[in-house]
DNA sequence: TGAGGAGTACGAAGATTTTCGTTGACAATA
DNA sequence: TATTGTCAACGAAAATCTTCGTACTCCTCA
């Protein structure tokens, strides 16, 4: 088993990446109390879940302490990257004014999300001048 | 069964919507033809799918002709937009930027692409002043 | 009229995902 | 030391998705 290329996560993988983004390194109990919010989840539908994420080499953990400590592998930009440029692959050929139009449509975007946007590109443009 | 709100369709369903989007209203040989070209599925594959999602409402089947004729019920960019939409929230949050930031990333982007993104906030912006 | 060919319907196997229950280890504490 | 609470491991059920094989129905035409 070959996990050079990281594996698209699962729905319910995304939801458990999302809490170790943002708590970084965190036992079950962090996760499965930090997704109660959201979700309800037996503790032990967690534990399984980032057991068979250790298994598929999402997240790693560190088994020093008796409650295992997991982390994500790749860092939150590298996976949010792979699922985007999926998306953008699977429903738009690779168009990213595709995507854009279509973020954009059926919801109201702020003056300042616009702004933002438009700073983007400014910079991206510079970069890649 | 209600089907008020479309469901998001799973990746199989959306090559076949996106067969439909491209050559309108389809018999499953015609999907199944044009499908060939991407991916190797047996006929009864895609006749099944589409009989699936014609359960669901994701498609509608126009049986007048010995050979069904599939359509999607939805318009393109109305699916489209579910599906970006679906990013959107589960991964960034519903911060557009931040899904903008990793879809340029990682993929060179040409000027005329920069460009276009350029003019859709344009636009976008000229038409919800 | 009967043998193909072109279709649909149906069921079902296999893969993957999602969700827990149960068990057993270990540790704190009454 | 007996009890209670915390945790990991494991297996497995249930749901969903993917893929076909088989059977049955028409229609055509030799």
């Amino acid at each position: 088993m070959f996990n050079e290329q990281p594996q698209k996560p699962t729905a319910s993988e995304l939801e458990i990446l999302r809490v170790l983004w943002e708590r970084g390194p965190s036992t079950v109990r962090d996760v499965h109390e930090a997704l109660r919010e959201k979700k309800d989840l037996g503790y032990t539908t967690v534990l399984k879940l980032l057991q068979i994420m250790t298994a598929k080499g999402t997240v790693r953990r560190n088994e020093e302490q008796r409650a295992h400590v997991y982390e994500a592998c790749q860092p939150a930009t590298e996976t949010k990257r792979q699922l985007v440029g999926d998306v953008l692959q699977r429903v738009f050929e690779g168009s990213a004014s595709e995507l854009m139009i279509h973020a954009l449509e059926g919801r109201r975007t702020s003056k300042e999300e616009l702004h933002e946007l438009r700073r983007l590109l400014d910079e991206y443009e510079g970069r890649n001048r």
